[in-house]
Order: structure tokens, then C-alpha cells, then sequence
DNA sequence: GTGATTTCATTTGTATACAACTAAACATGA
DNA sequence: TCATGTTTAGTTGTATACAAATGAAATCAC
């Protein structure tokens, strides 16, 4: 089971001051920022004081300075100098390469060192779908979001190609924002139902010990989702 | 043309303090650095310490630590309190992954929004076979490197798709080095003959205006290049 | 002599003071 | 009133002192 990094301000700075070593500060640090950027916790456009952020965690400005310069890089953050550091605005149109290269990796995630279907496999994307039935009889964009990220890592566990796990890693997290900021409230319970419905149907495929066709059904999710995105914009522009 | 990084000491220095705003300052720090470990001016294992390079460059530990830090991100070097920052081992084994995902994303150059092919453009070809014929006339394992790296620079040209851009490039700076470290003096000619050999196909076929073709030729190549390198190997391991 | 322990030098990690920079509020004069 | 220069508050960038960690050398007990 992937962690779910409890963001709440009071335990992150206990974790912190219970993790040895530095790297594993930055390493908590890292994930709850990015967690939180990409669950709109701190939308678009949102400025992050580095003293503020620094006491709530307990930690001086340096080494959370490292996790803001790591999400920076990552294209989630940008700083400059007299201005602040700014959550980046997330455009589908600029996203639209990201989207494309993502269907591409997708594919090779069925292609490149596939990994064998074993129990523990099989039981996590079971655990997804229990979640994804909970999720669809009570809708909810918070949970829907979190949903997302965490399968995201679970099909992730289908090819054991480690450089292609981390850069399809980058990529997701450059794109799965998009979803709660441009998703009307109408639509959501159409959504939900849509991605239950792909959850179910990958989770068919990997137990068939097919993981090509996993990826093609995962491709072709993210290549309707995308058209679906602009929709949804379209129809926001309008009002 | 791509930036010829001067990386001598004193020119640093000097380019660092004409430099205006910190960014400028990082990506100097940041490409030098690369480019010293990518040409095994630091060859694998050697220790950097923060305290000389930041006063070579000219400024104090703090800006010089984010370009470590990214390149430590970049799996380029691996810092670790009170032993030191060390160049990473490449290893022909670990790379493999790193190889296989390579051949793909560059199939995907010749795809994923394809560069009109201009003057411009044809020029840069033009330049690199002219660099390859005097290489050809003189083998030396640092202008090899050096015109790999450069060459690999005008290849992304090829595709508009920036991400598929950035993600080929970093993996491209994980996996060069390994020629230098592989390819014996013994060898080295014969190399330099089979990459000036791709330089022109895939000149050619980029003159044609074919890029799926100039992707295929160079997928090929490096599907080949890494299997030499295992030979290469092997011969190293006996001797 | 040998093994364990202590000391010490060296390194990166962290905290903090200050510099550089920006935008907005404010004052000033035409 | 408007344009313009100045001040000011607030931000990230940089320098630097100190803490923490590591490994090797010195020391000591036996």
C-alpha cells in the first residue's frame, strides 16, 4: 500500500523531528508539499512563505529550501527573488505535450519489464476497488483526487522498469491537478463513475496476467480523459 | 549551435559574476558541473567538496549546494553528511533500464510533434558532420564525448514536444559517460567510424525531411552501441 | 602486541543574519 | 488630477557560523 502522508501541520512536524537522517526529512518534507499542491490545498497561484512553511515544520528555511528547489524543478513551484514562491498555474494547453507523452509511456509501461502478477499484486488493485465503490456511491473531489494519485502508483507497480516508473512519476504529478481545477461539480458523479469503471477494467486485464492490454485500456482512459478535460473547459469558459 | 560551456576555472568565475539574477548564476554552476562529470573530468567516485568548488566559482557554499542538489536529483552525484558528495558509479547492468527506456523515448522523437525542417536546422546537421570528419581524421576520446553530447543536442531538435525533450535529456546525461569509461584506446577508432557513419544517415535522412526515419536510424544505433558496449566489457573484465 | 576507546580532522547539514530585489503605498510637484 | 520619484514592508538569495556525522589516527588498557 502506498503511504498516505498525513499533511496536517501538527504530525508532519512530529515526523520530522522522529525521521533520522536528512535525506528522510527532505524525503517527507517533498511528498507533503507535493501532496498538497496537487490536492489543491494550495491552488494555483498560491505563494508559499518559505519562513512560515519553515516554522510550521519545524525546520530552519535550508533544508525545506531543498524540497521547494526539487518541486521547482519539477515545474509544480516557481521561485524568483522579491516576489515569493508561487504555486504554477496548470493550463491544459501547455499540457497538452505532457498528456501526449504520458499516452506514449503508458504503453510502455505494458512493454518494458512487465512484472509477474503475484497475490500481493493482485491485492492492491483490489484495495482500489474498494475504494472506487465507496468512492462511487458517495462522490467526493477530495477523495476522487486522492483516488487518482494512489492508483496512479499502483498501475505504476505493472512494469518494474525503474527510470520509466520515475519519469512517468514526474509526468503524472505535472498533470493531475488539471483534473480538480477544471471538473464542474455537475460533472463530477460522471467522472467518478468513469474512472471506477477503468479502475475495474484494468484491474480485469492484470488478473487475466495481460499487463499490454492493462496499459492499452490505461492509455486509452487517459487519451478520453483528455479529450473530456477540454469539454469540461469549453463548457467553463461559457459561464 | 548548443552552448560550448567553457569550464575552465578562472572563466567560470568570471561568466558567474557577469551574471545577472540567480537563475543564470544555477544554470552556469549547474551545466559545468554536468559537463565536468559527463567528460570524466570528475571521473565516477570522485569527491567533490563544497567548500573548494564554491570558492573556484566564486560564491559561497549556499548557491553552489542547489546545483548539487539537482544534480544529486539527477543521480549525477550522491551527497551524505560527513562523507562527502561523491560522482556516481555507472554501471553498465544498472543501466540497462536507462538504455531501454532511451530507445523508445527517441522512437518517439521522429512522432511526437516533429520539427519543420528548415535551413537552420539543416545547418546544424551540416555542422556536426564537418566536426565528425575532422574526429574521424583525429581519434580522441575527449572530442568523441564532446561531440556525442553536442550531437545528441542537435538530434532533440528534431522534436517540439519540450517534455519529451527534457525527460530524453536527462536520461542521455545519466547513460554518456559510460562510453568513456567502457570504450578501450584499442577501440576507439572503430567507434568514432561507426558514430560518424550515424551522423550521416541520419543526416540524410533529416535532408529528406524523414524524421520517423532519423528516429529509427538512431534507435538502431543505440540499440547496437549497447551491445558493443557489453563486448567492450567483457574484454575489460579479462584483461 | 592487540583490541577497544578516544580524539581529531573533515565533511555535509542546519540555523541565522544580512543583502538584493520587488511591488505597492506614499509623498511630491507640476 | 496625474505623473513621478521615494519610502517601506516583505520576499527570496547569499554568506557564514555552528551542529552532526563519519572515518581515520592516536591513545590507552590489558
Amino acid at each position: 500500500m502506498t503511504d498516505l502522508p498525513d499533511s496536517s501541520a501538527a504530525d508532519v512536524a512530529l515526523r520530522l523531528e522522529n525521521a533520522v537522517g536528512a535525506q528522510e526529512r527532505f524525503q517527507i518534507m517533498y511528498s507533503v508539499l507535493r501532496d498538497r499542491i496537487c490536492t489543491l490545498v494550495y491552488p494555483p497561484g498560491t505563494q508559499l512563505g518559505e519562513e512560515a512553511l519553515a516554522e510550521e515544520f519545524g525546520v530552519s528555511r535550508s533544508p525545506l529550501r531543498k524540497a521547494l528547489q526539487i518541486l521547482e524543478a519539477d515545474g509544480l513551484l516557481q521561485s524568483q527573488q522579491g516576489i515569493g514562491t508561487l504555486v504554477t498555474d496548470v493550463d491544459l494547453d501547455a499540457l497538452a505535450q505532457v498528456y501526449q507523452l504520458r499516452l506514449e509511456l503508458n504503453e510502455l509501461t505494458g512493454r518494458l519489464s512487465p512484472a509477474t502478477v503475484d497475490d500481493a499484486l493482485l491485492q492492491e488493485f483490489d484495495a482500489m476497488n474498494r475504494r472506487a465503490a465507496v468512492l462511487r456511491a458517495h462522490p467526493d473531489r477530495h477523495e476522487f483526487a486522492r483516488l487518482n494519485i494512489d492508483f496512479f502508483h499502483v498501475f505504476q507497480l505493472l512494469s518494474e522498469n525503474q527510470p520509466l516508473r520515475d519519469h512517468s512519476e514526474k509526468l503524472f504529478y505535472q498533470t493531475c491537478r488539471i483534473w480538480l481545477t477544471l471538473i464542474p461539480e455537475a460533472a463530477l458523479e460522471r467522472e467518478v463513475k468513469v474512472f471506477c469503471g477503468e479502475i475495474e477494467e484494468i484491474t480485469t486485464a492484470v488478473n487475466s496476467d495481460d499487463l499490454e492490454a492493462a496499459a492499452l485500456i490505461r492509455r486509452a482512459h487517459l487519451s478520453m480523459g483528455f479529450k473530456r478535460l477540454r469539454k469540461h473547459r469549453k463548457v467553463d469558459a461559457i459561464a
